[in-house]
RNA sequence: CGGGAUGUAGCGCAGCCUGGUAGCGCGCCUGCUUGGGGUGCAGGAGGUCCCGGGUUCGAGUCCCGGCAUCCCGACCA
């Protein structure tokens, strides 16, 4: 097809604010324009709407499934914890307790003891776990919950840092060290080709440094993501607990050698955040960019009216549409008669829908249908015989493309470097991860932080030792870590 | 939690300084028209001016308090 007309780029845009003019308030923009989320009256609490959560529920579904596959179970526990188990784990208490929210009334009675709305539930669980577990036949506890949190933070944004949000919390409790180390790094790896199969979002895998670590574990690993303005976001996050916990509620089991012994636990989690890594990963100036596999829609057919196109070319379009429901794809036909083609055509951009089909009267003379990319833009003709097969093929052609992209976005953007000098010229503007060598010492974590705002992501997995001193003191270093700003 | 800014129709904004019948654009409704990249014309509907108090004959406008949002710092998924 030739008849593409010539784009004016900035026709269909004016409402959303240009990446490079404030990412934030593009940002910002996509998220209530995409009908994504809106501010609820309630500081820091947005309501996910009908569009935003139809994204929640693909991750739940496909997370969901995966957990599944490795053994793992659902279960519920209560919102509320008591302030009394909360003080158990002195760590955890000390990095939690400027975050919690507190009840302390039912009705009109004043509690005797406050609860907690839990910021997390390794406390209520570990209660629980210490019930239910006597023997190490009873080894391991593999349950996730899929709940709501509360933090009280104070700086809040819509999915990426909000008072309450959902996610999902793995705890899982094991007969040895190296059985929950496993099951941490198996989980950090499930993380990782989630993230990268289903959200096309690349990830950096590996150890939080001890001042990132999570309030109560013995180590905690991340996945880290960059977004479009070269800040990291920190993905998802897998804790081996140690004994901690379990030495904090006591959960002991008897042991192969008939001697009790303290379990060794985990505890895991992704959220909502997630759809904020995906928006800031893909998205561009026309708006949102989804990626299939998590696109409620991930085919829009825009019918082209003209003349008595209800007799012919809608009854065409609903018939493709059922043939591609029929095969798994999730279509959405808007024969709405009260905007143009061209409105439709900005809308479901803006949208982030990644596949297009317009069909019309010239389509159906040649019966073939005409498809338009959200990810390359790229328009082209297909023919309407065996169309479920293409389009399935199409749709994970642009799943495989926006991973390829934002890895290369990221390798653009990721820089190496021994000296303090050129680093800190590299964290002015857009930086991306640069990766450096560090000493472990929490001293120089915390300078660098102070002076160039950068923070050690993670120290991945595999990385060959260092053979340049620390970056900061110029003493020998240990590992190489990748710093960048973080959201 | 400190510094700055904002809050007026669904959305974006003007009006506030200098108090006197609440406006504009887009969207929405009706009709015609148009339709392959945000059609055009005509008519119409829509407001606790964020909330509470105060000053005043009279407050969107001035004063005090609160709430929410955004930006910059300190804290965090």
């Amino acid at each position: 097809m030739s008849k593409q007309k010539p784009q004016s780029s900035d026709a269909f845009v004016t409402e959303i604010t240009p990446q490079s003019t404030d990412f934030s308030r593009w940002y910002l923009d996509i998220v209530r324009k995409a009908e994504l989320a809106d501010y609820s009256p309630v500081k820091g609490c947005m309501v996910i709407r009908p569009y935003g959560y139809a994204i929640w529920e693909l991750i739940q579904q496909q997370l969901d499934q995966r957990f599944k596959a490795t053994g793992h179970v659902n279960a519920y526990f209560p919102l509320f914890v008591p302030e009394s188990l909360l003080l158990k784990e002195a760590d955890h208490v000390e990095g939690f307790a400027p975050q919690v929210a507190w009840v302390t009334k039912g009705g009109t009675e004043e509690l005797d003891e406050r609860l907690a709305i839990r910021p997390t539930s390794e406390t209520i669980i570990g209660v629980m776990y210490q019930k239910w577990i006597q023997s190490w036949r009873d080894l391991p506890v593999l349950i996730n919950q899929w709940a709501n949190v509360v933090r009280w933070e104070k700086v809040t944004r819509p999915f990426l840092r909000t008072t309450e949000f959902l996610w999902q919390e793995g705890h899982t409790a094991h007969e040895t060290e190296a059985e929950a180390e496993e099951e941490t790094r198996k989980i950090l790896a499930l993380y990782k080709e989630f993230a990268e199969n289903v959200l096309a979002m690349p990830v950096v895998d590996g150890q939080k440094s001890s001042s990132e670590k999570f309030a109560g574990a013995s180590r905690t690993y991340s996945i880290e993501a960059l977004m479009g303005d070269g800040r990291a976001l920190q993905a998802g996050t897998s804790h081996n607990l140690g004994q901690n916990f379990a030495k904090a509620f006591e959960i002991q089991f008897q042991g192969r050698d008939k001697t009790l012994q303290h379990v060794w636990t985990t505890s895991w989690g992704v959220s909502t955040r997630l759809i904020g890594g995906v928006i800031m990963t893909h998205g561009d100036d026309s708006g949102l960019i989804l990626p299939p596999r998590v696109a409620p829609w991930q085919v829009v057919i825009v019918p082209i009216p003209r003349g008595n196109w209800q007799e012919t070319v809608l009854p065409k379009c609903q018939e493709i549409r059922d043939q591609l429901t029929a095969a798994g794809i999730r279509v959405r036909l808007d024969a709405d008669e009260s905007q143009t083609p061209g409105w439709k055509f900005a809308e479901y951009e803006m949208r982030g829908v990644p596949l297009r089909l317009e069909i019309g009267p010239k389509d159906i003379e040649k019966a073939s249908v005409f498809a338009a990319r959200r990810d390359t833009r790229a328009k082209q003709s297909i023919p309407m015989e065996g169309l479920p097969a293409a389009i399935t093929a199409l749709l994970d052609e642009i799943q495989v493309n926006l991973l390829a992209r934002a890895r290369q976005f990221r390798e653009e953007h990721t820089s190496t470097t021994d000296s303090y000098e050129e680093f800190q010229r590299i964290m002015e503007g857009r930086p991306g991860f640069v990766i450096a060598p560090w000493c472990e010492s929490d001293a120089c974590e915390a300078a660098i932080k102070a002076e160039t705002q950068a923070t050690i992501r993670n120290i991945p997995f595999g990385s060959a030792p260092p053979t340049a001193p620390c970056l900061k003191c110029g003493q020998p270093a240990t590992v190489s870590a990748w710093f960048a700003k973080s959201y």
